[in-house]
RNA sequence: UGGCCUAUGGUGUAACUGGCUAACACAUCUGUUUUUGGUACAGAAGAGUCUAGGUUCGAAACCUAGUAGGCCAACCA
C-alpha cells in the first residue's frame, strides 16, 4: 500500500501527539455509541468509519455501545438492525456493552457527587427550572432547592430510585453554576423519574440517567482514549469534563485513563437529509415505504439500492475528515459505487422502452445463440450465451428517422452493431395512424469486421424475460432540503422519485437470486430487489452510467449550479483580464513576463481612469497585482492621462516596495 | 444581545506545522483507445487561501479587528 505519505485528518494528529507525548498505543480504544431508536443512515457511517477505521489503523479495540439511556424511544429492533449493518459494512466490535449495563455503578457514583456537595435534588416544575435557566445571552439564577443538605438529597433520590414519585416530581442536577456562559453547565440533569419499561433492564429502574452523565462515564468505565463525535456536541466537551475528573477522584486507582472528547463535522449529502426524526416521518406519512427503501439514506435503504460495503467505505475515506459544515455531492458516492460495480458485476443486455426491430433478411424461425463476455474488466467472469432471432428490442432512445453524425446510433440508411451480433442497416419504419413508429425494418449483414459507429444493446423478443425495473431519482428537489428558513424539508419531495417500468431481459437473468448484481449494458448497474421471485422478477437501477452523451443535450438549459465562474468570463472586461495577468505575474519566468505585460499594455486602450483608480489601493503583498495596474496606467499616461495625487502616491508607494519588479516599473515613469 | 466553532477552485479534503509555481479526489471540458457515447489512458480550465490591518527575510498557517456561516435555552441523544 502507499500510504506511508498519506496526509493525515485532525484527529490523527491528536493521537499522534497524545502518542509522542507518552500515551502507549496499547491503551488506544474507540467506540461507537449509537442510540438505538431508529436506523443507521449514511451520516452515521462517517463516525463509525472514523471510529472503526482508527481501530483498524492503531490496531486497537473499538466497542460497540448502545447509548440505551431513554426507554420511551428506544427498541430492541432497532438494536438488531444496528448491529446488522455494522456488521454489513465489515467492521469488527471488540463488545458489545450497553449504557444500561452501567446504571447501577454511575448510580453510586451519583450518591457520591451528593455526598461532596456536587449534586441535587430539585422539585420543581420544568417550566421554572427552565425559566431560572437563563438563555444563551442572559445568566440563570439559581433556584430554591439548590441548597437542600446532603441528607435530604440522599434521601430524596433513593426514593426517586425507589420509585416513590411520579414522573417529574423530582430531578437530579450536578451543582456547578447558574450563571456560567456555557448553557449545558447551568446545573444540568442527571437523572429524571421515568416508570417505562426498559428493553433490556427492564422495571429494574425508576430512574434513568441523562445523557451527559452516561456518555462520558461510559467512556471512562471502558477506559476509551478516545471519545469522537459530531460537532454538535462541543459545548457538551466542558460538562463531561466536569464529571470526568470529579469521578476520577472516586475510581482512578482502578480506572486511570481520562478519556479526551474531539469533535468533527457530519456528514451531509446533497438532495437528502440526514435527521433520524425525518427520515421517520417519511417512512410514517408513506412517502417511501420503510427504512430500507432504496431511496432512503439509510445503510439499509443503499444495501437494497445495491450499494456495496466496499463502495460506501471508499466513500467515507474520500469525504475526509474536518471541523466545517460541508455538503458533499451525491456524485462522489456515486462514482464510489460506480467504481466498485464496474469491476465486479457482470454485463448484461436489457431493454427498458423497447421498439421493434425486424431484421428482414433473416430467416422467420432460425435462432441463433451467440456468444457474450461477461465481464471485460473480469477476466475469470467467462462467457455466456445470448439468443438472437428475427425480432428484436431496442431501446427507443436509440432509433431516429433522421439525425445529424453527431447521432452514432440507428438511423434509416444508417448502419449499426448490436452488440455481440450482427450489423443492422435499418431501411423503413411502420407506423400506426398517429404517426408513432411501431416497427423499425433492417437488414443484417453477416460480416462483423467493419468498423461502425454505434454499437446497441437489444434483448430477442421470443426469448425475451419480463421483470418489473424500479428506476429511482433523488427524494428531494433541493440541494440541502432541511437548510430552508421557510420552507419545511416536506415541501421538496420530488414526486417522481420512482419510476416503474417493465423491462425486457435477455434469458440468462431467469434464475437470478435476490442481491445479485448486474451491470445492463449502456443503462447502469440494477440489483435483484429483495421482493424479487422466481415469477416475477424486481430490479432495482442502483445507479446511472456515466452518459457524456446525454450531458451534450441539455446544453442550454445547464444552468445547475456548476462553474458558475464561466458565465462571468465570457463578458470579461479589460480591466479584469489585467487583473488576471497580474494575479500571476510575479509567478511568471521573465520571457513570460514580457509576453503578459505588451498584453496589458494592449488592453490598457480599453481602460478607463475609473476602473483603474479603485486598484490603486491593492494589498501591499499582491505585488502581482500592482504591477499590471502599474503598466496599465503608464499606458494611460502616455496616452494623455493627467498625473493627479492618487497616481503620484501610487507610484511612490510602488517605488518604496520590496518587489524588484514593481520598483523597476515605477521607476520607469 | 453572551459563549463556542468554522472560513482554501463548483464540491470535499491537503499543504511535512512559518519556506519551491497551493496538492489530491469528485464534478466540468478536450482528445486517444474501445463491439457499452461505459471503462482505461492523456490533457485542459478553474483558488493567491473571506476582508482589512499587523508580526516576519518569508503567512493559507501566527496576532488583532471585521464579515459570513454553524452550534448552544428537550426531565432527547
Amino acid at each position: 500500500m502507499s500510504e506511508e505519505t498519506k496526509s493525515l485528518n485532525f484527529i490523527e494528529h491528536i493521537i499522534e501527539e497524545d502518542l509522542a507525548n507518552g500515551l502507549s498505543k496499547d491503551k488506544l480504544r474507540f467506540r461507537f455509541p449509537p442510540e438505538p431508536n431508529g436506523y443507521l443512515h449514511i451520516g452515521h457511517t462517517k463516525a463509525i468509519g472514523i471510529s472503526f477505521g482508527l481501530g483498524e489503523k492503531y490496531n486497537a479495540p473499538v466497542n460497540l455501545r448502545f447509548d440505551d439511556t431513554n426507554p420511551a424511544k428506544e427498541e430492541q429492533e432497532y438494536v438488531d438492525a444496528i448491529k446488522k449493518d455494522v456488521a454489513w459494512l465489515g467492521y469488527q466490535w471488540e463488545n458489545e456493552l450497553y449504557s444500561s449495563d452501567y446504571f447501577q455503578q454511575l448510580y453510586d457514583w451519583a450518591v457520591q457527587l451528593i455526598k461532596d456537595g456536587k449534586a441535587y435534588v430539585d422539585s420543581q416544575s420544568s417550566e421554572a427550572m427552565a425559566e431560572q435557566k437563563g438563555t444563551p445571552t442572559q445568566p440563570g439564577v439559581d433556584g430554591p432547592y439548590r441548597n437542600r443538605s446532603v441528607e435530604e438529597n440522599l434521601d430524596l433520590f433513593e426514593r426517586m430510585k425507589n420509585g416513590e414519585f411520579e414522573e417529574g416530581a423530582h430531578i437530579l442536577r450536578a451543582k456547578i453554576d447558574m450563571q456560567h456562559p456555557n448553557m449545558l453547565m447551568r446545573d444540568p440533569i442527571m437523572y429524571r423519574v421515568l416508570k417505562k419499561h426498559h428493553h433490556r433492564t427492564g422495571n429494574d429502574w425508576c430512574i434513568y440517567p441523562m445523557y451527559d452523565w452516561t456518555h462520558g462515564e461510559s467512556d471512562y468505565i471502558e477506559q476509551v482514549s478516545h471519545s469522537l463525535c459530531s460537532l454538535e456536541f462541543k459545548p457538551h466537551r466542558e460538562l463531561y469534563n466536569w464529571f470526568k475528573e470529579h469521578i476520577y477522584n472516586y475510581a482512578s486507582d482502578m480506572l486511570p485513563m481520562l478519556p479526551k472528547q474531539r469533535e468533527f463535522a457530519r456528514l451531509n449529502l446533497s438532495y437528502t437529509i440526514m435527521s433520524k426524526r425525518k427520515l421517520l416521518k417519511l417512512v410514517e406519512e408513506g412517502i417511501v415505504s420503510g427504512w430500507d427503501d432504496p431511496r432512503m439514506p439509510t445503510i439499509s435503504g443503499l444495501r437494497r439500492r445495491g450499494y456495496t460495503p466496499n463502495s460506501i467505505r471508499k466513500f467515507i475515506e474520500k469525504v475526509g475528515v474536518a471541523k466545517r459544515e460541508n455538503v458533499i455531492d451525491v456524485s462522489l458516492l456515486e462514482f464510489c459505487i460506480r467504481e466498485d460495480l464496474n469491476k465486479t458485476a457482470n454485463r448484461v443486455m436489457a431493454v427498458l422502452d423497447p421498439i421493434k426491430v425486424v431484421i428482414t433478411n433473416y430467416p422467420e424461425d432460425k435462432e441463433e445463440w451467440l456468444e457474450a463476455e461477461n465481464n471485460q474488466e473480469d477476466d475469470s467472469a467467462g462467457y455466456r450465451k445470448v439468443p438472437f432471432s428475427r425480432e428484436v428490442y431496442i431501446e427507443r432512445d436509440d432509433f431516429k428517422e433522421e439525425a445529424g453524425n453527431k447521432y452514432f446510433r440507428l438511423k434509416l440508411g444508417g448502419e449499426v452493431r448490436l452488440k455481440n451480433a450482427y450489423i443492422i442497416k435499418a431501411n423503413d419504419v411502420v407506423k400506426d395512424q398517429n404517426g408513432a413508429i411501431l416497427e423499425v425494418h433492417c437488414t443484417y449483414d453477416e460480416d462483423t469486421s467493419k468498423k461502425v459507429k454505434g454499437t446497441l444493446h437489444w434483448v430477442s423478443i421470443k426469448h425475451a424475460i419480463i421483470a418489473e425495473i424500479r428506476e429511482y431519482d433523488r427524494l428531494f428537489s433541493h440541494e440541502s432540503p432541511d437548510s430552508d428558513k421557510d420552507k419545511d424539508f416536506m415541501e421538496f419531495i420530488n414526486p417522481k422519485s420512482l419510476t416503474i417500468k417493465t423491462g425486457y431481459l435477455e434469458p440468462s437473468l431467469a434464475t437470478v437470486e435476490v442481491g445479485e448484481q448486474f451491470q445492463f449494458q449502456r443503462l447502469g448497474y440494477f440489483n435483484v430487489d429483495d421482493d424479487s421471485t422466481p415469477e416475477k422478477l424486481v430490479f432495482n437501477k442502483t445507479v446511472g452510467l456515466r452518459d457524456s452523451w446525454a450531458k451534450q443535450k441539455p446544453k442550454p438549459q445547464n444552468n445547475q449550479n456548476q462553474n458558475k465562474a464561466k458565465p462571468q468570463q465570457q463578458k470579461r472586461s479589460a480591466i479584469s483580464v489585467i487583473q488576471q495577468f497580474g494575479k500571476k505575474y510575479t509567478n511568471l519566468s521573465e520571457e513570460k513576463q514580457l509576453k503578459v505585460k505588451s498584453e496589458i499594455q494592449e488592453l490598457a486602450k480599453d481602460v478607463s481612469y475609473d476602473d483603474l483608480e479603485p486598484l490603486f489601493g491593492t494589498a501591499v503583498k499582491k505585488a502581482g497585482t500592482r504591477i499590471a495596474v502599474l503598466i496599465a496606467l503608464k499606458e494611460l499616461l502616455k496616452n494623455g492621462l493627467e498625473r493627479n495625487d492618487a497616481i503620484n502616491e501610487f507610484i511612490e508607494k510602488a517605488k518604496a516596495d520590496k518587489n524588484e519588479v514593481l520598483v523597476a516599473e515605477a521607476s520607469e515613469i
